[in-house]
DNA sequence: CTTTTATTCTATAGTCCTATAGAATTCAGC
DNA sequence: GCTGAATTCTATAGGACTATAGAATAAAAG
């Protein structure tokens, strides 16, 4: 039995194995995908990878926390944070996205596999991730609040409809390295908070509101 | 080797084994799912099922095709018709998450699934996919022409977050089908065209154009 | 250098899965 | 009811995969 203190050897080898984990479900799915795959991409032989996971099962539900603990984390201080509406939804899609470039496959796999997940650790990341949508849904309530979003929307739906598209492009943004993110969180902002619809803007000279 | 003219109990059979394949792929996904899942679900063995289905892959194929065929078909109805861009967005979004409730499981597997179809196959479903995106593209650039749409939109983006936000919430629909559907159609027309923002409107007493 | 501990490897038991072959059964037309 | 065709079944070959056990190697400690 081993102490596997903070920075051994084992902690760094186990989290490459999370990241291999990660690349190799993202790209072929949980029940796609063999632990050989993982083993081959990290370097090692199939059977080692059980020096450092219990189970395949084990290792999805690693990469799926892994996938999403630091953006989870990063909405609590969006949320927490006293910006106006428009910067906190900015923030929350430049996060959102921002996750898919960076942490890439992990948090595919979440969106993705998660549901292969014994009903057990699905509930502790199910508790992460409608933590994420109610902040959310709360900074849109705050919005129809200080009088920025319409009375009629429904926050709920909003919520829900942020988190929808931006997970449809995180998945072209994973596919493809060459989108430009930065063009991509604009047109996303301006689309929820704008719309499509042209229409004459009343210039206010003194910023009202 | 029979005939298989096109009323024989062959082709309702394997319109059923189709049916069938749908459910379970769409629940477990494509490796997840056994041909004794498929089979059984249907009603038949394992074995038989081969009667039907050269492959496992041939079934996923033909999940997909039979997923889109219909709402590409029907995007060509809206996108030849002459109704006005408001129209043929909502009928666009009416028509999208309609399938996710009928035709159910076909629709989901053939987004998340058909990355597992051989090259081939996956760039014949691509073609109608594509399609479907250029058609709504299209609606779009008539949109802008007409001055109901913003000039500086970009339709290509325009299109997909369309797409991206239909199938997030497709997602949705499939899992619950207590979803009141004919909401969900109205709020996303109506954050897609005029976003959650709150504004005056000028009232136009002659509504010019 | 020797002993102990940590990490990786080899080999394999046991399970499940796809696809096929050929037997059994059902069906349609006469 | 008989006959050939269509449909389903049983049985299984052959392959792949997960997880474990125990050997081999590397690293650390003394």
């Amino acid at each position: 039995m081993s102490v596997h203190t903070e920075n051994s050897k084992y902690q760094h080898q186990r989290l490459q194995a999370i990241r291999s984990a990660a690349t190799v479900f993202a790209e072929k799915g949980f029940h796609g995908s063999s632990t050989r795959d993982i083993a081959e991409h990290m370097g090692i032989k199939q059977g080692s990878l059980y020096y450092y996971f219990k189970s395949k099962e084990e290792a999805l539900g690693e990469v799926c926390l892994f996938g999403i603990e630091d953006y989870v984390d990063h909405m609590k201080v969006i949320a927490a944070s006293d910006q106006s509406f428009e910067s906190k939804l900015m923030a929350t899609i430049t996060s959102h996205l921002s996750s898919y470039r960076e942490r890439n496959e992990a948090l595919k796999v979440y969106n993705d596999e998660r549901l292969y997940l014994p009903e057990e650790k699905r509930k502790n990341l199910k508790l992460l991730g409608s933590g994420y949508r109610q902040l959310l849904e709360e900074i849109f309530e705050e919005g129809v609040r200080s009088g920025v979003l319409r009375e009629s929307i429904d926050c709920h739906f909003a919520a829900q409809a942020v988190i929808g598209t931006c997970n449809a492009w995180g998945d072209i943004i994973v596919r493809d390295p060459d989108v430009d993110l930065f063009d991509i969180i604009q047109k996303c902002t301006d689309l929820l908070i704008n719309g499509f619809r042209e229409r004459r803007t009343i210039k206010r000279p003194n910023g009202q509101q």
